[in-house]
DNA sequence: ACCTGAACACCGTTCAAGT
DNA sequence: ACCTGAACACCGTTCAAGT
């Protein structure tokens, strides 16, 4: 991975364009126009260089990804005031984490670049097991429970953005109405009798309710 | 969406590929070199035409994927004995779903561009609503209850199979190694005390496990 | 109705050379 | 040390024409 130069000494060209320039704006590119707008060429120009300068900053596409999502969780990621209950603590950080992958619209397509998301999202994994362990888990239930929690985050998060897109795209949402519409009710009771319900009820913002479920189960009776 | 010709008249030059040829061909593909090796551009070629010959049969590349899923789906999903009691039954019907998702390595850039999985899921989805209903949620209940496990079981397989794809990359694991091993036990206890069972506790498949205290929590106290 | 050829407007990345 | 220009080996899709 090519580093900024020793400022000890000079030895060659000056540099022209740094790291932070390059990550600042790809940021902005990503945030007005979306993640598939950004392309080594186009950041190029934008940066006032050729596609090839880039190549001297970050080693390809993918780490630069990866270093926009960093960057994004140190100014997204708010540490909040955690309450002293375990159970509430658990909650309320993996609902701060949420909340800052929820505002961020091209999250996943980075978020399955990587599975640790970043250095400053420690802090958060950290409240998590340790609200479990203080809910009774052993050190490595917890671990596996935070898993959980982070499985259910990433999922909601993509599922809920993927159908958001879908929806705003085109008229392919007529796909589910349909199937929904032709269900046989003897095959299928529990959905055609939820059928027209259907759209409205999965356009309900459920995580906590989920979050707050799956954390009872794993902390039930200890 | 273009259709076979009406089978009754043959009006104009007859069909040299079908949509089956074309989705049989791009899973093959898909099976050999994974899903970013299936082009339309090679596709074309592999079936015997040209690139835009496919356009005839199919949308875009988007269209193909989904159809693409829905095969899978129909050859994957395989209805498995459900036990009686609902609780149980969520469990095995959830798991069901989420063992053929996880036997499909490309299924994570599918999974992500549409959220209604599959006709030929349905049947599952109906196993969860029913066991919710019946272990006591009414039904809008059960239908928010279906999606928190979905979320959590897309999300098990976005995140493990993107992790996996990394470990098999190169060099970039390193980045946790580096990360966990320079904790601060002052500022992140349970991280740091964790910190050299990190990987194999999340190489560890706790699908179920999650899964189970996931339905424990939907269904607690009713 | 179905297919082809040529073209449009792009990609990420490598390589060799320049300053 | 850092940057440039040209090139390589591709993309998905549109359009106009052919059979």
């Amino acid at each position: 991975m090519p580093q900024p130069s020793a400022s000890r000494r000079t030895p060659g060209r000056p540099p022209r364009i740094s790291r932070e320039a390059i990550i600042g704006t790809a940021r902005r590119i990503v945030e007005e126009e979306g993640v598939h707008r950004l392309t080594m060429r186009r950041l190029a120009t934008e940066v006032g260089s050729t596609p090839m300068a880039l190549y001297h900053h970050v080693r390809d596409k993918e780490e630069l990804l990866v270093l926009l999502l960093d960057d994004y969780a140190v100014r997204a990621l708010r540490r909040p005031e955690l309450p002293a209950d375990p159970r509430e603590r658990v909650v309320a950080a993996a609902t701060a984490i949420h909340e800052a992958l929820a505002a961020c619209p091209w999250i996943v397509e980075v978020l399955t670049a990587d599975d640790l998301m970043s250095k400053s999202a420690l802090w958060f994994v950290e409240q998590l097991v340790s609200g479990l362990v203080e809910g009774g888990l052993s050190l490595d239930e917890a671990v596996h429970g935070y898993r959980a929690i982070w499985y259910y985050t990433a999922g909601e998060i993509v599922v809920r953005r993927t159908a958001a897109r879908r929806r705003a795209e085109d008229d392919r949402r007529t796909y589910r109405e349909e199937v929904f519409s032709g269900l046989d009710p003897e095959e299928l009771p529990r959905l055609a009798q939820a059928a027209d319900r259907w759209a409205p009820l999965t356009a309900e913002d459920t995580y906590r309710d989920g979050l707050k479920a799956l954390v009872e189960g794993l902390l039930a009776g200890r």
